[in-house]
Order: structure tokens, then C-alpha cells, then sequence
DNA sequence: CGAAATCTTGACCGATCTCAACTTACGTGG
DNA sequence: CCACGTAAGTTGAGATCGGTCAAGATTTCG
């Protein structure tokens, strides 16, 4: 797979503006961003190459926006480098953080496969590169192997579970609960056994919980002093009651 | 379309259970359970025929549970008459209401492209006649027919963006904005030009807009009192100052 | 018609937001 | 490598929103 070359995926970018393209390093770090991704991992060399021809790349630098509510979006747009912030603004103006996307993550999906418009905001926090396939290009591919259809569809299952239980916990969860639950699903994707570290700032948790920066503090340091969790410096978190942590 | 049989697709009921099987009116009603759906309703009359092979209608009686939380399910749920409610029971064991299916819509999507088992349930909220199809089967004709696959993801693409709008709602707006946005959206998809009826109960739209009934009750009365609204026998609403409402 | 469910209204209280002041951490440029 | 400015985080006090409990009115449906 590595020995894709650079030529199928340099030519030019969809973004005629501002946007540095991609310089190109090594020949493994552009093929990461295709085979890293969960829905084309199991495609065949020759399937690998027909979709990195139409595969082109960008880099944003820390605080572009990538697309913005409104956008007619027709690119999917997957990770290669860096991290990129989805948000959304709601109908009175307030931001929410939908989620965040690492190397190997997509985005775009959402304006992907009907006629529409983003309604969410892409934001670059790091400089970062990403591949980018249009949508003919993709169902082109789509119709042709039909199988990564269902990788898709499995993947847009996972995320409407996870944003349908996350409606649920903020229709009827309160603040300590769904910051418990957060912690405890940090853990399971987790590095040490009983220590964990924010993917994120105090207070992207915050608009990631719908909730403000302040009140965060303040749960945490509440937890803190019932003994379930210990803060360390930087955004380490040590669980001391796990169990206790979900009773809350 | 109308000509294909009962036989078809009356076979055997894939529960063995309670469940009373279809008892086969005309074959119009039949037909309509997949003709009806959206994402089937492009296909061509060979097609149609062959789907309706490997499906299977039962009935449920009002309140009785077609799936519940943990269940394995691989089936794919279409509704041809009555109403089914959806909904999910959060981690501290309150429900919400996630949504009220119709003659035509679908559900048990969530566990048909992965490997996993329900997390909501669905109860039947009258006397209702579902079409069935089995994960394997369904796989089987996407395979066949690429196209499907592409309804279906822009079906899905469609949920996740209401599903997201909706969290991000939850996490930023209080309820009398949920309120009002609510009922803005019940006009869009409504009868008469200035008046509504509530799809549901005020305890469903409580629990769906993840409040109580008693604040509901309040809301609206507000809402009255400000002269936004009128509410009327039954569940009507008359929307007497719409923009005002979507300033609340 | 009557039981059960839904809905309404009031009183109270707790959770969380807002505003404000202050401290700490971080990135940039000299 | 340090100093500074800015952003992030903390903490307190007060206000508000919305939930809970309770009683009563109304509707629904068998």
C-alpha cells in the first residue's frame, strides 16, 4: 500500500484560495490518510488505488475554517494530521462542540448524500492535513463496490447511537451525571488504568456538555473532594472510585 | 405493483410468539408497507417483487413491545399501519420520548449495519402492522442494488443531522426555545395555516423535549398569555404571532 | 357512567447560569 | 529564555429556571 505514489494525490486542490497545499513528505504518511480510515480498510490494493486517484490534499492551518454552516458542501473530508473541532451553532446563537476529529476521522458526511447544506462548522485547532474525495467521485466508487456502502452505513449507525444516547442524557441527565459519564467513557478509550486525560480544554468539556466552563469547575472539584477523582497537572485525571463516579 | 400477492409475503412471521400474524386485507394494503417507504420507492417493478419476497408482516396490539433494550435484533421494522414509539431510557433509568413512527417510516436501523443489540424500545401505541426484513436479506439486495444503499445513506444522513440539530438544542437552549421551535416545526409540517395539533400527548412532548408535563403546561399557558398562541379543544394550537414566538 | 390517565396550578427548593474578580497557564516576540 | 499579554480556569454571590410534590380539574376510554 505504501508504494502509492504522491502523483495520484497531488495534482490539484479543490480549494483554489488561501489554503497551502499539502507538500507532500513521505509516501506513507499520504497513504495513512486513506488506509487509516476504518471505512476503506479493507479494500484491496487495486480497489486502494482507483479511490487515492481521485483523492486530493490540503492543509489548514491552527484556527481555519475548514467549512462553515451554510457551505455547499460536496467534499468528504478525512484526517490525516492534526485535529479538527466540530461545532454547531444553535437557533439562539450558542456554540455547541459536536465532537472533535483525529487522524483517521471523516467529516462532510452529513451534506454527503443529500442535497444540502452543512449546518455545522469545521474548525482546523492544529495546522492539519486532510484528504478530501468529492461526492461523484465517492458514489462513483460506492456503486462500484458496493461493500463499503455497508462500512459507511455501519459507521453512520455507531454515530446516530451515540448522538441519540447523547439526546437522552441531556434530556434527562443532570450535570454531575453526564460529566461522570464522560470520565468513565475517557477511561475506556483510555491509556493507564486508572488515569485518564481530557481530549480537550476545561471549557470545549464544557460546550461539549452543554454546560459552562464554571460550572465544570466546580463539578469537578466537587468530585474531587468526595474522593472519586484527583486532578493532576495538565488535564490528568486520576479515577479513585470509578464505581462511585457513576452513582453520582 | 398492486398485483403482487399476499402469498409472497405471508409466509411465516419471524416471532413465533404472541404475536397475531397479519390476516392479509387487500393486497393493496400489502403493498403499500414497502411502496410507501422512501427509500424503496425508486425501484422498478422486479425489484419491488423481489424485496417483497423476503418479507414478512406481523401485527401488535396496543402497548405491546416490538423491541426493548438488549434485545438482538436483526430486522429491519416498517411500519404499515398504526403508530410506534421510540424511546430510550437513560442511564439513571428516565425515559425520553426519541420519536413517534407513522405508516411508512422505519426503525431498527441502528442495529442492522453493526453488530450490536438494541439501546431503545419500541412499543406500539395502537393496534399496528409492521413489514419485516432480515439483516441478511436486506444486506443481500443492497449488495445487488447499489442504489439502495445510497437512499438509505441519505436517510440516514437526514437522521443524524435532525439527531445532532436536536442534542445541540438540548445542550444550548432552554425550554421554552424548545418549546417554541417545536411548534414552528409542527407548523412547517402542518394543516391548516395558522393552526397545529400536537402530534402527541403534552406528557410525550414533555418527555421529548426532556422537561415535564407540568412545565409544559406552564409553557403554553405563557405562551397564551403573551399572545403568541391559542390553545384550543383537542390538541390544537392556533399560532397567533409566529416571529414572536421564535424570539421567546 | 366511572376509573384511570392526563392536565393544570400553586408552593417550594435545588441545580445551574450569570456576573465579577482573581489566579494560573500558555504562546509570542524580543 | 524570559516577559508580557491573552486565554483558560477558579471561586464566590446572587438570580433564575425548572423540577418536585401535592391537590384539584378535566379528559379519555372501557
Amino acid at each position: 500500500m505504501h508504494e502509492i505514489k504522491n502523483q495520484y494525490i497531488e495534482k490539484q486542490g479543490y480549494h483554489d484560495v488561501t489554503h497551502t497545499h499539502h507538500q507532500g513528505h513521505e509516501s506513507a504518511s499520504h497513504a495513512s490518510c486513506i488506509t487509516v480510515v476504518p471505512i476503506f480498510n479493507h479494500l484491496e490494493g487495486e480497489q486502494m488505488e482507483e479511490i487515492m486517484k481521485v483523492t486530493k490534499s490540503t492543509s489548514f492551518k491552527k484556527g481555519e475554517v475548514i467549512y462553515r454552516e451554510g457551505d455547499i458542501s460536496d467534499l468528504l473530508y478525512i484526517v490525516s494530521k492534526g485535529k479538527i473541532r466540530i461545532y454547531r451553532l444553535s437557533e439562539s446563537g450558542k456554540e455547541q462542540l459536536v465532537r472533535i476529529l483525529n487522524p483517521g476521522d471523516f467529516t462532510g458526511e452529513l451534506a454527503l448524500f443529500r442535497e444540502s447544506i452543512q449546518e455545522a462548522y469545521a474548525e482546523a485547532m492544529s495546522d492539519t492535513d486532510v484528504c478530501m474525495i468529492s461526492r461523484n467521485d465517492l458514489q462513483e466508487f460506492l456503486l462500484k463496490y458496493p461493500t463499503i456502502s455497508l462500512k459507511i452505513l455501519s459507521e453512520f449507525s455507531n454515530r446516530l447511537e451515540t448522538s441519540e444516547k447523547q439526546t437522552t442524557r441531556f434530556a434527562t441527565e443532570k450535570v454531575d451525571t453526564r460529566l461522570a459519564l464522560f470520565l468513565a467513557e475517557c477511561m475506556e478509550s483510555g491509556d493507564g488504568p486508572m488515569e485518564i486525560e481530557l481530549p480537550m480544554s476545561k471549557k470545549d468539556l464544557a460546550s461539549y456538555l452543554g454546560t459552562t466552563p464554571e460550572t465544570i469547575s466546580r463539578k469537578l472539584a466537587d468530585l474531587e473532594n468526595e474522593g472519586y477523582i484527583k486532578q493532576k497537572s495538565g488535564r490528568k485525571i486520576e479515577i479513585l472510585d470509578l464505581d462511585g463516579l457513576l452513582l453520582v
